[in-house]
DNA sequence: GAGACTACTAAAACCGATTTAGATTCATAG
DNA sequence: CTATGAATCTAAATCGGTTTTAGTAGTCTC
């Protein structure tokens, strides 16, 4: 049984495509078409089973109702969980989703936004793994509908979706000194060029009561165990009582490695930006930093549909959310 | 600057859009053109930065190098790091996925299910929430390419990938006995229609020493933190020292508890089917059944591919892989 | 020099929708 | 009896590719 075309209602019901059309996208009163013809075409339509064909119709029309989605690791919580709160956005707004990884493979990263724009994608929500802004001039310069999240870029004319991570970051520091914490150390990712990472680290200077007692330890992206494990060895000597991680996959490490040497996590305090399910289950739980994830993908969602709407009058705007202390 | 077109291509060289598309495709040999006049195409080609409109191919060859990939849940780290796998496999073999989440609502599967094929998707991979096979057995009668992965269905002439759960869930068992446990109960999850629970609870009953002695809990999927509290309120008196848990979902929520109670993991032995980054941070750190996710995507992507390639030829193939028991 | 063959290229149909510009009918006004 | 116009509807162009069919030169054969 094949599927049913716009033709195939036109025969059968002898009108041309041209009425069918406009009767099943709603322009039939607009347009003066007789009620009961319209009715009629309805009719046969469901009986059909008829559904466009959303490629020829892309085609002619240009539009495809497609949102392309580009993040680092969807395996990863936290972009899981965000990817699933922009699917859920897009499907209530009639939008379906092409989601790509890169793995922080910039070339990777390349070559999946122009293939997805070859694939005449509407639009396009990026947490780019770019160290700078230049890798996606060329695409706002072509004026292709872009939001960023997660990690953006400093004066920057495109729609942005963002958490205050300098805000967060002090907040856990002075979350920590209010649980007694004397010296707390910040645990940092390196290369640290995403804007969210070196954010929160000035966030963690800006908190320090005193300024020289600051120690910032840069972990390897791509050997997060070993950078720990170093750390804490050089650490051995330091006196530090409380550590922030800039991110989960950090304080994850961190939580391994304390346990493996059989120190405990009441000695250390730790606290971390993002939270995930696992600060909840470990023993004792883990304080965080939580980003409003949902509402990032909610917001990153809208930005791009009222840019599809407004082609014209459309002003990037940069969303700045306020993340929240989950204390446990 | 507008994207370029065959007929841009066409014209500036003073061809046809026949013979730029042939030789584009690679059938220029084939067909006999010149090979000064092919390479002069190919030169302009990359000069204008041509790439096919997608639409408009799709549109007429009837394909579009898309997958479609239904899953429950893809913050759910299983589901994540399988959309990783399967969109890892299609990315090499030049295809895009269109990622949908079903939340294990019925309802909303079978309306993405008709929503992607509706968008021309080229074939489905499912994980699917329903409770028999009925509710696909239309799609799988007009001859739509599928491929069911995670949960398939018995005696189903459908391409599936799955893994030997009564296996696993023996060898999780015997893993236990060996611990020296005496006792172990199943934590398991109702309702239990889907096959992969239903067929670990058989290998938890095939495997045990004593089959009387067999204690099963079956904790409701929506409420998972209350079902693991009643469950162990209930077990109180009971002598018990392992438990065997048929999902990742059920163990965190299972150790979350204990801590909470400040019984240690090392009175009741815990295992796991699934497993998740959680089991080595946790401390003690907990064994578990690993499935083999990458190759169970990657297969599933594969077969998929083949049934295209092979559309009258395909013959319907359940494949079975084997778990690995992660001891920890 | 006609017929056949080779090497190359163009034209046109087609996929299935949308949309523009206009055609047809019929009633009413002048 | 014709012009005006409202009410209805349609033909055809279009989107950007792919593929089939048909053609034109030029060369070779006898």
């Amino acid at each position: 049984m094949k599927k049913a075309s716009l033709k195939d209602i036109a025969e059968s019901l002898g009108v041309s495509k041209a009425l069918v059309s406009l009767v099943l996208n709603g322009k039939g009163d607009e347009r003066g078409i007789n009620k009961q013809t319209q009715e009629k075409v309805r009719q046969k339509a469901r009986e059909l089973n008829y559904i466009p064909n959303q490629y020829a119709r892309g085609l002619r029309i240009g539009r495809t109702n497609t949102i392309g989605v580009i993040v680092p690791d969807i395996s990863n919580v936290f972009y899981g969980t965000l990817c699933k709160a922009i699917e859920q956005e897009a499907y209530d707004k009639g939008y379906n989703l092409i989601i790509s990884n890169t793995y922080e493979d910039v070339q990777k990263e390349k070559k999946l936004i122009s293939d997805l724009i070859n694939r005449n994608i509407d639009g396009l929500i990026l947490a780019s793994s770019f160290d700078s802004k230049n890798e996606i001039q060329g695409l706002t310069d072509t004026n292709f509908p872009l939001v960023l999240v997660d990690r953006v870029f400093d004066d920057f004319d495109v729609d942005s979706v963002s958490v205050s991570n300098i805000d967060g970051a002090k907040k856990a520091i002075e979350f920590l000194y209010s649980k007694g914490v004397k010296r707390p150390v910040c645990f940092s990712m390196s290369p640290v060029y995403v804007s969210s990472i070196s954010e929160r680290i000035k966030g963690y200077m800006d908190a320090l009561k005193d300024p020289n007692k600051a120690k910032l330890v840069q972990i390897p992206h791509d050997d997060i165990e070993g950078g720990v494990a170093n750390a804490l060895d050089e650490l051995q000597n330091e006196d530090y009582d409380g550590v922030f991680c800039v991110n989960n996959n950090i304080a994850k490490a961190l939580i391994r490695e304390l346990s493996m040497r059989g120190e405990s996590l009441d000695q250390v305090r730790v606290i971390s930006f993002d939270d995930i399910e696992v600060f909840d289950i470990v023993n004792p739980k883990i304080s965080a930093i939580a980003q409003p994830i949902h509402e990032i993908g909610k917001t990153a969602v809208n930005l791009l549909i009222d840019r599809f709407n407004n082609e014209e009058g459309h002003k990037p705007q940069q969303v700045v959310l306020d993340t929240v202390l989950v204390e446990r």
